[in-house]
DNA sequence: CTCAATTGACTACGAACGTTGTCAATCCTA
DNA sequence: TAGGATTGACAACGTTCGTAGTCAATTGAG
């Protein structure tokens, strides 16, 4: 059936495998970053990368796994960039907060489809809503890792959900150009509303 | 063709096309609250309503009009309602944020399937983006106008805007259960929010 | 060169969709 | 009661979808 170590065209297979999942995770990412889950079709996506059904099918069992697969990518990236650039800054809170939004806008700016893709995709997609797929999960953590733990617990969450949204709200208007503002003015406000946040505990 | 004066089965031809109308739009709302605008097709509504195509078409030019109109109804109810609470408390600030607040949270726990289209619709229906639908309109509206005038306008607009989706993130959340928290509470919440807003700008 | 592995274009099937049209059954008015 | 207004069930057309299958062409190993 299928030989390992035989190269074709120049590849082996297991690069071929490898790089027709890339260009099928990009393709979604096209068009579950412009046009919304709806535009994911399996023949938009085989389409759009050029490869057919068979490859498909050969990397996802349905349409719902490359959504899921490619959802769960951008996740990851934009987890391990943002840890790194926490990780890189300084100990205090103000250095850590600037460092991650400033990553954050950084990232969705380069790709604004990652961005949407953050920013929207859970809220707007069965595939994902289904499988409780949390509203830009990295910033819940860092956001939850920033507030006091002497205040209640209900508190606490009431707070976080809030300046997720928020950050939310004020990335996706960014975006979409609705928001006329210079990107360090962006930042520094996210920043004034991390830091802020404990202050609603009053 | 038709005729106006007419009476049939006890109703005038004005008052069951007005019955049929409200059907039509009620199986939309209800569709549009569970499914998201997946789930609004034009058989799903025919289906719901108990009513045909034929209707359908004689009130909607096509799926994206009656999408639109129901979006449309749920936020003029709430307009209608937030406004009414508003005027109808006292004059100072706290009054007024929390006699929204208060409406908003009833109105949406009263009828979810309204709660459900007014936060996400907007963001998850193509057919409304393409429209510019605002968030929450009516609760921009009014944290606008809670805010000081003296400020800048980038500042005052992106509190509002990082005020609107903190609230509207917490009202999703408390609908979908995730928020573990009296009513009462996520109302004192919100307000506080409302209120401390103008507190950014130090 | 031969042959099996691999590729890609293509077809097929049943389902749902938006939209329009048909037609027999109902109900009131004259 | 005759006839036109009105209703509702349903068929029809073309499109897209998810998913599976066929088959000739290409490619490198032996």
């Amino acid at each position: 059936m299928t030989v390992e170590g035989r190269t074709w065209a120049g590849t082996t297979l297991t690069d071929r495998r490898a790089m027709r999942r890339r260009q099928l995770l990009d393709a979604g990412l096209d068009l579950l970053g412009s046009g919304g889950s709806g535009a994911v079709s399996v023949r938009a996506v085989c389409r759009q990368s050029k490869l057919t059904e068979r490859y498909f099918y050969e990397n996802f069992a349905d349409r719902d796994e490359l959504i899921l697969a490619v959802y769960e990518g951008v996740v990851h990236d934009a987890h391990r960039t943002l840890v790194e650039a926490v990780d890189t800054a300084g100990r205090g809170a103000e250095a850590r907060a600037e460092a991650a939004v400033t990553a954050f806008v950084t990232l969705i700016l380069d790709d604004p489809r990652k961005g949407r893709v953050l920013l929207l995709a859970p809220l707007a997609d069965p595939a994902l809503n289904r499988r409780g797929t949390e509203r830009i999960p990295m910033f819940a953590e860092l956001v939850r890792e920033q507030l006091s733990d002497k205040v209640d617990e209900g508190d606490r969450a009431m707070t976080a959900t809030a300046l997720v949204g928020g950050l939310a709200n004020l990335f996706t208007a960014y975006l979409g150009g609705s928001l006329d503002v210079s990107r360090e003015r962006l930042i520094a406000h996210c920043v004034r509303l991390v830091l802020g946040a404990n202050a609603l505990h009053s």
